[in-house]
RNA sequence: GGGCUCGUAGCUCAGUUGGUUAGAGCGCGUCACUGAUAAUGACGAGGUCCCAAGUUCGAAUCUUGGCGGGCCCA
């Protein structure tokens, strides 16, 4: 196809420029580039200068109070962007609250105790920190604690998070720490607590206990032996598929501890796995119990041969016949077989040697089969007395050899051999650790007791946002056994029991809630420097009494002289779970009991959630929430994890001065929150484009209002503009943006308030005003009721706008507040203390309706102009005309010279006609060779000339340059 | 390995109780405008609806089984 040659003759220059000064042509102050690194600092300190957080508190609140609880991050680190999501949703629905009219407070959080603070404390002091004592490494660990509370504290602001910054609730605050022990107390008070043994990950060399995070997996070299313990034969516990019941036979076990032998308790076979009875080639020995599968590559380490193998049995079946052994080390004892889901088949014999005291699995099973937690280890690693003879005394590490020695003697080793294997090992010593059971605190959390009970029903009661989340709640309360509070550190709050010289304890609701008062005052920091005589205040404390073998006894008579504190810290969950109490009752009671909302990433319906349900299920009816939203991770753009050691973390403080932060805060309403959120540098680029584009519209709004008062100009629109069309589309946008928010549902109101920019207003309407913008006098009605139409969208936007770009909606309302008649009728001066306005839908609803009808012509329309481009080279609206057909009969028929009109500026061309006919059509011609350019809009027209005076003008234009002339 | 969950254009999202040829905006490409100008408009090209089997006249949608991702456990 050959492109035509012919240009369209421009209008001269300088007749065009002649009128130029004529057009009331867009001006602004609010500048298209946005700048908001230097920006936003500078708003932030007005807010912060008018202290506009306070003065939102001191606002009329038609609605009441509606809290939003934080949860504390915890106070190490620089910001990341699972605190860049989590904040900002908590922002956005704080402030579309308060924009409804509720009473809305933020009251940010730190979670500022726990081991990550006491561990990054102990690298920075190296071998010094042995020197010191509990209560200067807590000051050390404070003072790390409060650092990061700074840091993360000036990120989130200057995020734009609004909230009381000035007073947040750290929980090393005493009065904090005292409600916390006041959580303590009421469970205590409940009989939700007890003492119990349970292994922990234990460091011989150190004699002190570690978290999991303190150990190292290193290689190591054991001894792993196949035991066989002696099963008691009896008619009743063997297996028909067995065959005949032999004099005696052997379960096989296999273990790379021998020295935890002596604490066996049982022996746990897998449900479903199938175990048979094998009779070894040559028919000497009893047979063997072990599973199926394993058989030939057990009997072959051994270098047997299998013999007789009998029919399978599954485990579940065996052990309902209840089968017994005789235990290896203790041979006057016996134990059960029993099941655990943790039996695999991987290695070993399917049967796994049980020791409670000694493992976590083992120790749950224990828990379960109601087994003793039996741990003969001591702190040092020797075994107590109450092993055979042959071990008391002897270091669990020499143990090994000796134990392998007896089993030997005794035949009942069938095999060992070294193995190498992946061990946890001290990080500090480097040394190999044990699990060793120690007496911690326990709440009655699991099973099916009372609180549990009442944590089910509070479950119900709690909206779950999304929906599944109460599904995940219920399937981790289902399998959590009882709560173990009790933490062998520092860094905390002590969980306050003394012990008498004869292991009596006291830990009483009186005595917890004497000590929450006391931490109150003095923080609990004074547990490690003030005395039990200090504490308790006097030289007796009478008190029921935990004795050492778990009774109570009431009205035991403590000699406080005698009394030493207990060492044990509480659980950071423990901490941060009584927040409800601590916070929302005790240092912040203007925020009331319960929140509205806790909102916090899905990991924690393990974490926070639980703890503070928990808790509150222990002693109280209402639960502690009334809506729990949770947000999913960010992920990379392959919607992989992300993580500082594989590099592929986006840091918050590089973005924000890449982006600034209200692109941050719209990419994270942009996205849907309940799923991963895959983040990267690009997609942060791509919402800087949609965060531009929102604000050359509200730019381009502002342009348009430079000479409108809207307490002078403002003029309803007419029927049959487009204006009305614009309104209707306004208040549906509107409705349905404030629905979005209702439902949280932030990426809909992005999407919606996007569109609405990109669609309804740069599109359509933007486009079909600028002629009677531009061009019309001033004060010429079809152009006040465009503006006041502009002036509507404008202050609609930024207020919908509001709770996401924070910083530019606050500057796009200063420009608002500029403009003619603005500071006289805005009444409130800040974009952020307003309410949502109510949607206004436009008096003629069936006006709005026509433009059903119209706008598929506009389509059309574009598409002719698009084909007359490529065809005969028509570059210009202006250059054309249209011809609307429609149908006589028609609704619209008598409404056509109006809406013809409009059609015209809706394709932005130079004039159209209007004719009856059968039914709607619309054919769009070039008029280059038919009609004259008007010199001032640039439409080609049959009337231009018409006024002699004006020679180049259209009718229109003329009209006005005269007026304007005349008007001077 | 278990519980919960996600997988629709390059991106962000729609897709009602199964029902024409699976949509939108952006981005991209081409073009136009130069009176929203580091802006704006028009047109266009983009999809194995993660895969497979099943139910059905008909499946993005329902069922089952895979694959891949995430959170929490083990």
């Amino acid at each position: 196809m050959t492109r035509p040659e012919s240009k369209p003759t421009p209008p001269a220059e300088p007749a065009t420029m002649e009128y130029k000064h004529t057009l009331n042509l867009p001006r602004t102050n609010f500048e298209m580039k946005a700048n908001l690194t230097q920006r936003e600092p500078a708003i932030l300190a007005r807010w912060e200068t008018h202290d506009v957080y306070e003065s939102l508190r001191q606002r009329h609140h038609p609605l009441g109070k509606w809290v939003l609880h934080d949860g504390p991050p915890y106070a190490n680190g620089d910001i990341h962007t699972g605190h860049l999501i989590n904040k900002v949703l908590k922002d956005i629905i704080v402030r579309f609250r308060n924009m409804q009219g509720w009473d809305s407070p933020y009251v940010p959080g730190w979670d500022c105790h726990g081991l990550p603070i006491e561990s990054a404390v102990q690298k920075e002091l190296g071998p010094k920190m042995r020197k010191l004592s509990p209560a200067e490494i807590r000051q050390h660990c404070r003072d790390y604690a409060l650092k990061f509370v700074r840091i993360q504290s000036a990120s989130f602001q200057r995020l734009g998070i609004q909230g009381d910054f000035k007073h947040p609730y750290l929980t090393l605050d005493p009065r904090y720490e005292a409600g916390v022990v006041g959580v303590l107390a009421e469970l205590v008070k409940n009989n939700l607590v007890y003492r119990q043994r349970r292994p922990v990950h234990w460091c011989i060399a150190d004699q002190t206990a570690l978290a999991e995070a303190e150990l190292e997996y290193a290689p190591k070299k054991d001894t792993a032996v196949y035991v066989r313990f002696p099963l008691r034969v009896t008619t009743e516990t063997w297996p028909a598929a067995w065959g005949p019941v032999p004099a005696a036979a052997n379960l096989l076990i296999w273990t790379t501890t021998p020295w935890t032998l002596p604490a066996n308790r049982a022996v746990a076979a897998g449900a479903k796995h199938e175990y048979v009875c094998v009779r070894q080639a040559g028919g000497e020995e009893p047979p063997l119990i072990l599973a199926a599968t394993l058989v030939e590559s057990v009997l072959r380490r051994a270098g047997c041969a299998a013999g007789e193998v009998s029919a399978p049995v599954t485990g579940a079946a065996w052990v309902a016949l209840q089968p017994s052994y005789r235990h290896p080390i203790h041979s006057e004892q016996t134990g059960p077989v029993v099941l655990a889901d943790y039996v695999t088949l991987e290695d070993g014999t399917g049967l796994v040697h049980t020791a409670p005291g000694h493992g976590l699995e083992d120790y749950q099973t224990g828990r379960r089969e109601h087994l003793e937690i039996y741990c003969p280890v001591l702190a040092n690693g020797h075994y107590d007395d109450s092993v055979p003879e042959f071990l008391r005394g002897q270091s669990i590490w020499q143990a090994n050899p000796m134990v392998v020695e007896f089993l030997k003697a005794n035949h009942l080793l069938f095999h060992q051999e070294e193995i190498d294997h992946s061990y946890p090992h001290c990080w500090r010593c480097h040394k190999p650790t044990i699990f060793r059971a120690t007496e911690q605190w326990f709440v009655r959390a699991g099973g099916s007791g009372r609180l549990m009970q009442t944590a089910r029903r509070f479950v119900e009661e709690v909206a779950w946002i999304p929906a599944w989340g109460r599904n995940r709640m219920v399937g981790m309360l289902e399998s959590r056994p009882d709560w173990c509070i009790s933490r062998q550190r520092c860094w905390g709050v002590p969980i306050p029991a003394f012990f008498d010289q004869r292991g009596n304890i006291l830990l009483s609701e009186k005595s917890l809630r004497h000590i929450a008062n006391y931490f109150g005052t003095h923080g609990a920091d004074c547990w490690y420097q003030h005395s039990p005589q200090q504490i308790l205040g006097g030289d007796t404390w009478i008190d029921s009494a935990i004795t050492p073998d778990g009774q109570t006894v009431n009205d035991f008579t403590f000699r406080t002289a005698e009394l030493r504190q207990g060492a044990d810290i509480l659980d950071v969950w423990f901490e941060s779970g009584a927040s409800h109490r601590a916070v929302l009752e005790a240092t912040h009671p203007e925020l009331g009991y319960p929140a509205a909302m806790y909102l916090e990433g899905s990991d924690q319906h393990r974490g926070w959630f639980q703890a503070s349900l928990l808790e509150a299920a222990g002693y109280r009816q209402e639960p502690p929430f009334q809506q729990v939203l949770t947000h999913g991770f960010i992920v990379d753009a392959q919607g992989r994890k992300m993580s500082k050691s594989q590099g592929n973390d986006i840091k918050v403080v590089d973005a924000l001065k890449e982006n600034g932060a209200d692109v941050l805060r719209l990419w994270v309403c942009s996205v849907d929150y309940q799923h991963d959120m895959p983040c990267s540098k690009e997609l942060f680029a791509r919402t800087g484009e949609a965060y531009r584009k929102l604000r050359n519209t509200i730019r381009y709004l502002l342009g348009n209002l430079f000479d409108f008062d809207i307490t002078r100009d403002a003029v309803d629109p007419q029927r049959h503009s487009i204006d009305t069309w614009m309104q209707h589309r306004l208040a549906t946008l509107q409705s349905q943006v404030q629905q979005a928010y209702e439902q949280y549902e932030f990426h809909r109101v992005f999407k919606l308030l996007y569109e609405f920019c990109n669609v309804d207003i740069s599109s359509i309407y933007a486009k079909a005003i600028k002629d009677r913008l531009y061009c019309e006098l001033p004060g010429a009605a079809r152009r006040r009721a465009s503006q006041t139409m502009c002036h509507r969208l404008l202050t609609t936007l930024v207020e919908l706008l509001a709770p996401v770009l924070v910083f530019t909606a606050d500057e796009a309302w200063e420009a608002v507040l500029q403009l003619p008649g603005m500071k006289q009728s805005a009444g409130d001066t800040d974009i952020h203390r307003r309410f949502f306005s109510t949607p206004q839908p436009p008096p003629f609803q069936e006006s709005a309706r026509h433009w059903e009808t119209l706008m598929p012509l506009i389509q059309d329309g574009l598409k002719q102009l698009d084909d007359l481009k490529r065809s005969i080279g028509l570059g210009n609206a202006l250059d054309a005309q249209a011809l609307i057909v429609f149908p006589a009969t028609d609704a619209l028929a008598p409404l056509m010279a109006e809406y013809g009109a409009e059609l015209e500026d809706a394709l932005g061309l130079g004039f159209h006609q209007i004719q009856a006919g059968d039914r709607w059509a619309i054919t769009i011609t070039d008029t280059r060779g038919q009609y004259a350019s008007c010199a001032r809009c640039w439409k080609r027209r049959p009337d231009v000339g018409q006024n002699p005076a004006y020679p180049n003008l259209s009718a229109r234009d003329a009209d006005v340059v005269q007026k304007l002339t005349s008007a001077k």
